[in-house]
DNA sequence: AAGTGTGAATGCGTTCACAGCA
DNA sequence: TGCTGTGAACGCATTCACACTT
């Protein structure tokens, strides 16, 4: 695998735990990069992804809540790596604001709006209680975010042109949990 | 939605931001909880479904590696309020070991096969960086866990008979990148 | 010979639509 | 009449299989 120039679709499954038909398959939805008989050329391949997934660019991220989740998500170096820069944390505990994490300052959650207003993120990460939630969203979609990433448990609605994922990690040990119940069958 | 006695496959789906077909179909999976012309009974379905899920019982939990994501987890409420219990975070950085995360003391990795043997957990979390996250996967159900949720961004392989489960939250600011991108077609 | 790119087959979850029961 | 429970239709993603290219 070191010091190739090509890559196969089946060893490209292998490295991302899929199958070779899957890999080909995606691959030609965004067009064709492979060579018949012989692979994919792993630097233009791997260029080309970049360009097509937007991972040349860096994104600008403001994380909403510095609880818990909050935190750990500010000080993720996996974002860093990846072009994604946490250029704000908002709290609404007055405890919170004014501390720092990971470099950057926790700030009040009543400068969102403006603040969002100024550093146009493009992405919001949600890590507040599922209560506040919604509210929260309301907020930053209606001050120009398009994207958000949500981490409360709870299911919440955006605008159609906005993009909105949600992690549950409740839910995924939920799921486990009946896996185990229901192992015996 | 206060005081009801029964509630509508439409009213779940509006709390659950899914579809009235969605809800019946999911719930029918399970057995048949509703009446006619009437709709479930709100604890009735409520206590079948806790039964069903597994989550009346208590799960216990042990949280491998202590950085950021590890201490995040330790000290997420939301998993103590639905019967989940950390018993045990386990960590191979000298510095952390003997601290304490959220009233748990972080114990060397080493001691991690003979405290499952012991504590006998239901489920372990993966909070470790990517290259380290196969092998103590393999650790863990070697010792005899059976369920397992996985934060490091990398695919993992487990035998049959375990359940295992994967959070990727770089991957998640990747596609809404890629959404965002693409936002104007 | 090796390995891509892609139509066709398959599987699976979601949506539709309605018969039947309270 | 209201709403469930469920077969049937649908859509979408995964898998198969092979013609085609280097």
């Amino acid at each position: 695998m070191h010091g190739h120039q090509t890559i196969s679709s089946g060893e490209l499954a292998a490295q991302g735990g899929t199958t070779s038909a899957q890999v080909r398959k995606d691959l030609s939805f965004f067009g064709s990069f492979g060579k018949r008989g012989l692979g994919y050329s792993v630097s233009a391949l791997s260029s080309s992804l970049r360009e097509i997934l937007g991972l040349g660019r860096q994104w600008n991220v403001v994380i909403v809540g510095a609880g818990k989740i909050g935190a750990a998500l500010a000080q993720y170096e996996g974002f860093r790596d990846r072009g994604f820069k946490v250029v704000g944390v908002y709290d609404e505990d007055p405890a919170r604001v004014g501390g720092t994490l990971d470099g950057v300052v926790v700030r009040d959650q009543r400068e969102l709006e403006s603040d969002i207003m100024k550093l146009k993120p493009h992405i919001a990460l949600i890590a507040v209680p599922a209560e506040a939630a919604q509210t929260l969203v309301d907020r930053v979609v209606k001050a120009g975010v398009r994207a958000i990433l949500n981490f409360a448990p709870t299911p919440l609605t955006v605008p159609e042109k906005v993009t909105l994922r949600s992690v549950n990690m409740a839910l995924e040990l939920e799921i486990l949990s009946y896996a185990l119940v229901n192992a015996g069958e």
